[in-house]
DNA sequence: GAATCTATTTGACATTTGTCACAAAGCAAT
DNA sequence: ATTGCTTTGTGACAAATGTCAAATAGATTC
């Protein structure tokens, strides 16, 4: 296991307390008045976990959703011991699969791609405060139609760009996937074999 | 202009007064009570257009989704001439884009495949009752979660399945689709040519 | 029915990409 | 440095698919 230096394992690291928590969901979350907020904090709690942790397995049922601090996680669907990355995601974006928001066993596996620090929230309690609280109900619903529109995004871009064009558009767009992310990994996300990415990159 | 059997173009077709239209609503959004259902009536209307009408128009904001009562729509992105069809809907089915909810210019266009009947609900105004009541915000947001869940499949159906394979799934789950989209647009919506998805018909 | 248009099918060929095998490079542990 | 492990790159070949051109089928109009 890899350990990086902002984050050593050797370290009592730090937890938090509902204070500090709050403070992070009201920067994310500014659209909640200050009593939502409060109902939100009483559901969410803070997490570090390592490499490889699986935050939701592929055809298991959960019961969380997550906001990255520090660190990276990738989604991948899984057959025939193929993977394939559906998105990946890294500070301050919230995640989590809609068959897990929906109870359902999930399809995709989210993965850390590294040491990570997060905040969890537990689905079910969210939910029930989405009953009455019309703030949350708009703030799950944003996050929704975001995450929408990402995968529209990437179904456009698989119908109508070719793999270069795509590489080059990670690039541009999200560099730090590259670093923190396998060449496997990516090519998977492309839609392209790993032998093919190797070769659009030896341009 | 094709015409069919069950509407003829010279009838002077119903029009559709609240009373008949918050009854066809009740049907369909059983969530809603009485009184949201009275809201949500108030900004919906009754509509018949001819096949080739733009619903939405890719590039453009528009203003409404729309429930299908009788007909079918296909939903396309263009680029260079090349059409690539995303979804198809049919009868009782809600549909709308994404971009054209958040009030952006729509990357989608939405066009009837035959005369239809529908009925169009304004985006904002809804969206305004959403801001008030609760039943409509869920309501919303399950309309958004089912399109999410569709969306995802389709594109976990690109990754991991052949194009015969998508081609036989099209015949068992949606087989009025093959009746009522041409096999262009269908082998676009497949991700093949014309030409491969005919020579996957011919076994 | 003949003419016209569009949609679909078929053939020949080129291109892309995947697959398999193996080489090279990078990284970690001894 | 040496060893072992994992990741990435390269070559040769096969398979799948796209492209172009032409033929056929189906539908519509006169």
């Amino acid at each position: 296991m890899r350990r990086y230096a902002y984050w050593p394992a050797e370290a009592n690291y730090k937890t938090m307390d509902k204070l500090e928590l709050k403070g992070i969901l009201k920067s994310h979350f500014s659209s909640l008045e200050n009593e939502s907020l409060n109902a939100f904090v009483k559901h969410s709690s803070y997490l570090k976990s390592t490499k490889g942790t699986k935050l939701i397995s592929e055809g298991r049922r959960h019961h969380y959703f997550y906001l990255i601090i520090e660190g990276g996680v990738k989604s991948y669907y899984s057959r025939d011991s193929r993977d394939v990355c559906m998105w990946f995601a890294f500070e301050n974006e919230a995640i989590g699969t809609m068959t897990t928001y929906e109870g359902l066993p999930s399809k995709e596996t989210v993965e850390l791609l590294e040491d990570s620090e997060l905040i969890k929230f537990n689905i079910e309690k969210i939910k029930e405060l989405t009953r009455t609280d019309l703030s949350i109900s708009h703030l799950i619903n944003d996050l929704i139609i975001e995450h929408t529109l990402c995968i529209e995004e990437r179904l456009y871009q698989l119908q109508f760009t070719t793999s270069e064009e795509r590489y080059k558009s990670i690039i541009q767009t999200t560099p730090e996937i590259l670093q923190k992310v396998s060449l496997t990994d990516i090519a998977s996300y492309l839609g392209v074999s790993r032998e093919t990415l190797s070769r659009i990159r030896s341009k």
